[in-house]
DNA sequence: AAAACGATTAAGCAACTGTTTAATTGTAAT
DNA sequence: ATTACAATTAAACAGTTGCTTAATCGTTTT
């Protein structure tokens, strides 16, 4: 194994890697990058820390947030294909909530993360 | 308390919210997407967690990931300013390693998510 | 059935992101 | 000092993202 990088490492690179197996240690990840990528919009981020008190209908999030109705609409509907948020029709409104449990824990570890950071 | 939202939810609306106190919690997480928004690519999740089993130089991480140069260096110094990785010169090369506890934390949670959003 | 209204969808546009190529910097070896 | 090479920075471009306005859908009420 351990054949070291021929075409940008040409002299002494001291670690002594197998590419092949770090190639596939980070196929692991695939996939997670979209999970963040939801999360990554303040808007969003925002939507499930309210969504985390209590189901909101999307009129509410609207005026909490003061933007738009489509804007709004956009952001869960973006939240609802990552199976982030569910939805329950009442009459002409339309009641959104949190769908998985590991999103707060996520929440929670990045705020640690910025806690720190801003020491 | 509780005045209703006068704009958009013009007739009966039954949740009876406090739309001041919840602008003042949706606060609480301003910053987070920022965290959130380096997490989510592709490119960085693999070197964070590559990262997490031992430190690497720019070129490996190139030959790992099969990218150029540019392309991996521009990513670090995103990852560098939001401290999630260190880096330490020796000699020509730089190597990078994690700074933060909280990362694979994240990393695992939203494995946990994709895990679960997958059954 | 027609009007009202919350929500969604569609189209268009401005801003941002990630990559590439080229030029530059920093360190080590000749 | 000059060459070599890892790494960074700069500039430019393609692709994506998030918002707006306008149109449409779904449910309820009259």
């Amino acid at each position: 194994m351990a054949q070291k990088n021929p075409d940008l490492c040409d002299t002494f690179c001291p670690s002594e890697l197998d590419f092949a197996a770090m190639r596939a240690k980070a196929e692991e990840v695939v996939g997670l990058a979209e999970v963040f990528k939801v999360l990554g919009d303040e808007t969003r981020t925002k939507i499930l820390y309210l969504l985390a008190e209590q189901p909101l209908c999307v009129c509410d999030l609207a005026e909490i947030l003061e933007m738009s109705l489509p804007a709004i609409s956009h952001h869960l509907r973006l939240l609802k294909a990552m199976r982030l948020v569910k939805y329950a029709r009442e009459g002409k409104m339309v009641y959104y909530s949190l769908d998985d449990e590991h999103i707060m824990n996520l929440i929670r570890e990045a705020q640690a993360h910025l806690a720190e950071e801003r020491r």
